[in-house]
DNA sequence: CTTAAAAAATGAACTCATTCAATCTTTTTC
DNA sequence: GAAAAAGATTGAATGAGTTCATTTTTTAAG
């Protein structure tokens, strides 16, 4: 009752947590080993995996606290977004962008994508896919109040718009980590080249 | 110059890429052990990694030539396409979608797929990453083919239209290999969906 | 307070993927 | 045709992730 164990826990927890997203950013995915996981989180390997099914997942963890940032940023958007559809879709989708690599490096991206597709019913991948699921709400949310505003025509299925249009960005920002050449810049550049047909079609005659 | 030596080395790929195949097949891809592989296709494990730099590596080999029959299989679709926008982008990609699961089940397309987003910069990533090109421009080629025809409005930006499809398309893909309990209807269904404001808005208006 | 039961932590042992120095085979040279 | 060079094969050794029987710590019961 006294929660002695349970405030253990989660301290273990966090000092689990913190220690593998340090050495990730220090040494990279692959360098970083249970061991030194563990050592640093001053527990050992076996209790490593009492908390976490495997090294994956511990980094799908530090990912998806990423993703738990960008939608929060996202929401100031869709409360109050540019006037324009494409210029919405492209604010919004920029930012996503501009926030993704501040913590995280393509390879450490590559890696937790990589694993919450191998083992999706893993409890962290599942949490991935299901933010995952609110970035995509967050587009379809953000056409549909375009519509409401008069922005984008009367009778178009926002939400189908929106999943497009998130999977694309999804797709193409997964390009983007596969190649380390490529910059971010180029990414928005063809991005926003892809949206403007689809942006320009929905939007009503006047506003285009 | 007999070729002796190039014979023996096409043969043993042969034989690895088969065992391997044969083994994925019968006991997924994580319970197939490179000494299993080496000792059905008779070579020793380090020659398996002179043919293969690593175990995923040789699991995207054999979904590539699954790939590039699924490409085959398209250009009959794009060489002659039903009329409408809609109806002929849905044959391809439901085309695609068919052909997915005839070889290979969805934990070999997860696999697959992490590993060419793991590593690629290996041979056969990249190989996989190419034919994903290739898919791509062949449902650009349908929507420019398309426009010829005047199914679809001139002025209508028909690479970036077809990249979003394909982009929506992939990524719907890899949810339902994701989700095991997914249905190939189900995936048809929703991806029709989201295809269907997109065909309708940049076809021309009398062949809506 | 003592004891029994439950929950967690531990790290040595285990499993494989991967490497590499030694060996063997094929090709080229003279 | 013998010897040297080049090209491939081999499998034991390596190393990192993961497991699990044992031990320790915490909680609940009497």
């Amino acid at each position: 009752m006294t929660g002695l164990r349970a405030k253990q826990k989660a301290d273990r927890n966090r000092r689990i947590l913190e220690a593998a997203a340090s050495l990730f950013r220090e040494v990279g995915y692959d360098s970083a080993r249970i061991e030194d996981i563990a050592e640093r989180a001053e527990v050992s390997v076996g209790t490593f995996y009492n908390y976490y099914e495997n090294k994956g997942d511990i980094l799908v963890a530090t990912v998806s606290m990423e993703v738990e940032e960008v939608l929060e940023a996202g929401k100031a958007i869709v409360e109050n977004p540019p006037s324009t559809t494409l210029e919405a879709l492209q604010v919004l989708i920029d930012q996503y962008f501009d926030h993704s690599l501040v913590y995280l490096s393509k390879e450490m991206w590559r890696t937790a994508m990589a694993t919450s597709i191998q083992q999706p019913d893993s409890p962290f991948s599942r949490r991935y896919t299901e933010l995952d699921g609110r970035l995509c709400d967050q587009v379809s949310i953000l056409v549909q109040k375009l519509q409401l505003r008069g922005a984008v025509m009367p009778g178009i299925d926002a939400v189908a718009v929106g999943q497009m249009a998130f999977n694309n960005l999804n797709m193409m920002f997964l390009e983007f980590v596969k190649d380390e050449a490529m910059a971010l810049e180029t990414l928005k550049e063809r991005v926003a080249r892809q949206n403007r047909p689809l942006a320009v079609l929905i939007s009503t005659p006047r506003m285009q």
